[in-house]
RNA sequence: CGGGCUAUAGCGCAGUCUGGUAGCGCGUUCGUCUGGGGGACGAGAGGUCGCAGGUUCGAAUCCUGCUAGCCCGACCA
């Protein structure tokens, strides 16, 4: 009884994915003690939060998204390539954290938990221990032993699959984790967008052949769309080559942006692409390899394996050549772990087979800086409202102001009731200072209460996107919110 | 890993050439005035000048070695 592991369900993509159950969060963003709603001492006033923001930027951040992750107080580099996640950009990385096990749940893939330290000898099975080269980093314990900080888990999970599985029938299986992960980069730069030590989503697929894998294969490219889609993005699947993992069939996932470190072509008809709200069987071979058709039949390459003439092919207003951030890549690798491994199960006619795997990954850290490089402006952030680690901010003009107060208050007692997870500026600051804070750290929402308006029983409601303000009562503003938060 | 550069208060910087015991702006603390887009004035706190050694009566400053970090390139999620 191989995965007899509580609420892990045995078997079976499809009651999974036809009914996906969201009361089971993976890691709540925080347990229900943090919101105090007694005593005052709750952690999203802004005057007891840690938010240490920069009115200048440090020197040596370079791109847009490590200035403002250093300004926002997101992160502290501790050395190179290496960051503290302070309070707001922690939040930021659990709420993807949390979308990427949504979507990987929704799929029927598991979660589990692999440590971050691996021995070598599993490295040395797969031939990578050398190939792998100065990017891992390695170590040695007490007795001598050669060990290494995980740079991805091939190895890891194949022996864990090797040693528990047998037979086809407990097939097909994909196990994944978000984990950190170690590459000892020569150069990083960029804050998180190349860091060495990164916070990774990587999954495994398990199947009987060949046919079955690239199912899997088809089932992640489908719900990486779902993912990055929930998270405000556009990430385009571009045919890619397959590196030190591996491997025939691969695509990656690329964010246009100015500063993104691939230089991408495609067909720009493939922006139109869009997953919606539709339904998706993942047990359904069929539908999944149409969608799976239907975004990567569109010309989108890197300059990797771009072709020209392929390329010139398209209509003259539709070829785009543009920069990317790749935010995840998916690969079909068929044997090549399980035979250097011997990672064999007994198939329906009792000969043993090798499995065909997959492997696959989102760069969960990464992807904080790939969304702010997509949605920012010169005054900050500019959070989708699905990633924003505050939905409404409650700026109070006058604090100190008993009527001012006593609205503030009242704002933030009932979006808080709402799960309109609200920060409320009740620093003694200047009207000033609290609006700049606010476009710096990206509330997407911001209400604005003052004794002005308050007099003729109204406060305003702030777009960060648009700038558009409208006047409304307190009630309205927080129904408004309610509203543009349902769907998220 | 090649090439370039930096290290002085929480952040941004000056001072180093020409050695004499450390300064400016922002932030921060207190006070007064202010109060709808980083306000004004006044008074404070805060630094073994990256580390180690050397030269010198005296070193942030000159010399030697080391460490850390940044940028360009090649490489990479």
């Amino acid at each position: 009884m191989p995965f007899a592991y509580g609420f892990l369900p045995h078997k079976g993509y499809c009651q999974q994915s036809k009914a996906p159950d969201y009361r089971f969060h993976p890691r709540p963003l925080w347990p229900k003690e943090y919101i105090s709603k007694t005593n005052g001492a709750s952690p999203m006033r802004m005057s007891r939060y840690f938010l240490p923001i920069l009115k200048e930027t440090p020197s040596e951040a370079q791109i847009v998204s490590h200035r403002l992750m250093l300004r926002a107080g997101m992160i502290r580099q501790s050395s190179a390539g290496i960051y503290s996640w302070l309070p707001m950009g922690f939040k930021v990385l659990r709420r993807l954290e949390n979308i990427v096990h949504e979507e990987q749940i929704r799929a029927g893939h598991h979660p589990m938990l692999m440590p971050t330290l691996q021995s070598a000898d599993l490295w040395r099975e797969s031939g990578r221990y050398e190939d792998y080269g100065d990017e891992m980093l390695r170590i040695t314990d007490r007795h001598g032993r050669d060990m290494l900080y995980g740079p991805t888990n091939e190895e890891l999970i194949t022996d864990i699959f090797r040693n528990n599985v047998q037979s086809y029938k407990d097939l097909p299986l994909t196990l994944y984790h978000i984990q950190w992960k170690f590459r000892d980069e020569r150069r990083p730069r960029f804050g998180v967008m190349r860091g060495r030590e990164f916070f990774m989503k990587d999954g495994y697929n398990f199947d009987i052949d060949k046919d079955a894998a690239l199912h899997a294969y088809n089932r992640h490219l489908v719900s990486y769309l779902r993912t990055y889609e929930r998270m405000g993005l556009k990430a385009i699947p571009m045919r890619a080559d397959s590196g030190p993992i591996g491997g025939d069939d691969t695509h990656e996932f690329l964010v246009l942006a100015d500063t993104g470190e691939s230089e991408v072509f495609y067909d720009s008809a493939i922006l139109d692409l869009e997953m919606g709200d539709r339904e998706v069987d993942y047990d359904s071979v069929e539908q999944c390899a149409a969608i799976k058709e239907e975004w990567t039949t569109p010309y989108a390459r890197t300059d990797e394996t771009h072709d020209a003439t392929l390329f010139d092919a398209i209509p003259e207003e539709r070829r785009k050549i543009s920069r990317g951030i790749e935010v995840g890549q998916i690969f079909y690798f068929g044997t090549k772990y399980s035979d250097a491994m011997n990672a064999k199960v007994v198939n329906e006619d009792g000969k043993l087979v090798p499995v065909h795997m997959g492997s696959h990954g989102i760069g969960v850290s990464r992807l904080i800086g790939a969304i702010i490089e997509a949605s920012h402006d010169d005054k900050g952030i500019i959070w989708p409202e699905a990633v924003t680690p505050f939905r409404v901010g409650i700026v109070n003009l006058k604090q100190g102001d008993a009527e001012a107060d006593a609205a503030c208050e009242n704002l933030y007692q009932n979006l808080t009731a709402l799960g309109l997870d609200p920060i409320y500026d009740d620093r003694k600051e200047r009207a000033g200072a609290k609006f700049a804070t606010m476009d710096l750290i990206g509330v997407p929402w911001r209400i604005t209460v003052g004794p002005r308006g308050l007099k003729n029983g109204v406060v305003e409601l702030t777009s960060r996107k648009t700038g558009e303000s409208v006047e409304m009562t307190p009630a309205d503003a927080i129904a408004r919110c309610a509203e543009i938060y349902a769907g998220v």
